[in-house]
RNA sequence: GCCCAGAUAGCUCAGUCGGUAGAGCAGGGGACUGAAAAUCCCCGUGUCCUUGGUUCGAUUCCGAGUCUGGGCA
């Protein structure tokens, strides 16, 4: 933490940077807009999927009228279909974030992407080198001639630190490990320790908004229906009917993706609708999972006012 | 009214040649360092509809009843 910068060598009167997050539907971007409002800080995204533009109802984007009233950072910087890394995150927030306050305006963040809040949190350092193509596909084609076990155990005998906490069906997990080794030099686990050293580039503090699992899953199936309302059909029809490829990430935006089969005729809008509720109601558990886990977090009941959270970024 | 088929986990259903039962989904828990809204792992006791009978023992076999489908009138 020694590289940490202080606060208030930009604003006065704050402690730290809040990081508003929860599971989806808790209402974390309401909370960090009255936040904004009440400091008159800019909110800056924690979000992987608000990055694309024109996904704006299925991603529960603000609305254009909350955009006008308080800026906002690290939404629609990207097009659909285009690849965007944890490593670009943490460089473009970091950014937005220093913009912010040489402003001398409070960095409000928000968002419940977990890999991104822990990156920016931990202060994760990715490094400059990139995978080789060449190398993935490689690997990818050894995964598939040999299948998971063959790899697993390769992992075991160059990082057994690694093949011991990745699954050998997780095979995402299990070939980047490998992949690490093979463009770097270094394994998966050394480049791990190494991405901790620096430490968090401000003094972040986390709020978690805590909510009843049975009136989040009842938000959840709500704000589902109001999307429809709003026209989520037409916006995916869109996605669907441009040059993106399907494999591209933005497909993998709930909202957008369970509406393949109902294109290709195979099943009814009423199935599509219940299916993003139930895939939004597992994304939801995940994300509690992921923040259940990490320490330091501050707990704030459904219902905390801006006011509240103010109070505990302030000196 | 008669005939046939069902009734088992929150849901859909399998099964027990008679020794009190298990899949999928839902739900719960967990992992996570360059796709993360991704990817992956773990977790199954419930009046086996009710009630008589046969039996050492019935959710299972037999009878009656109730309910739900379907058919015939």
């Amino acid at each position: 933490m020694i590289f940490m910068k202080d606060l208030s060598d930009y604003i006065k009167g704050y402690s730290h940077i809040p990081i508003i997050t929860g599971p989806t539907a808790s209402g974390k971007s309401g909370l960090a807009l009255e936040i904004c409002e009440v400091t008159g800080g800019e909110l800056i995204s924690c979000d992987s999927m608000q990055i694309y533009k024109t996904l704006d109802i299925g991603t529960a984007k603000d609305s254009a009228d909350e955009r006008r009233r308080v800026p906002h950072h690290m939404t629609d910087i990207i097009e659909p279909g285009c690849d965007y890394s944890v490593k670009d995150y943490t460089d473009d927030a970091l950014l937005a974030i220093r913009d912010v306050l040489e402003r001398g305006k409070l960095p409000v963040l928000c968002g419940g992407t977990g890999q991104y809040v822990s990156a920016l949190y931990y202060g994760l350092e990715y490094g400059e080198t990139l995978i080789p193509e060449a190398v993935m596909d490689r690997l990818d084609n050894e995964l598939k001639t040999c299948g998971a076990e063959t790899m697993h155990s390769r992992l075991s005998l160059i990082d057994p630190e690694a093949a011991s906490k990745i699954h050998p069906n997780n095979t995402r997990r299990l070939i980047r490990a490998l992949a690490v080794y093979e463009a770097t030099g270094k394994t998966f686990t050394e480049k791990n320790v190494e991405s901790r050293r620096k430490g968090a580039e401000y003094p972040f503090k986390v709020f978690f908004i805590d909510i009843d699992r049975s009136l989040l899953y009842d938000r959840i199936n709500k704000r589902v229906d109001i999307m429809f309302e709003q026209g989520l059909e037409q916006e995916a029809r869109m996605l669907y009917s441009s040059i993106i490829p399907r494999d591209s990430t933005c497909f993998q935006a709930i909202g957008y993706k369970e509406f393949k089969d109902y294109f290709d005729d195979e099943c009814s809008i009423e199935e599509v609708a219940d299916k993003i509720k139930l895939n939004s109601r597992h994304y939801a558990k995940r994300q509690i999972t992921w923040f259940r886990g990490m320490e330091d977090i501050v707990r704030i009941p459904f219902g905390t006012t801006a006011q509240d959270v103010v109070g505990q970024i302030s000196i």
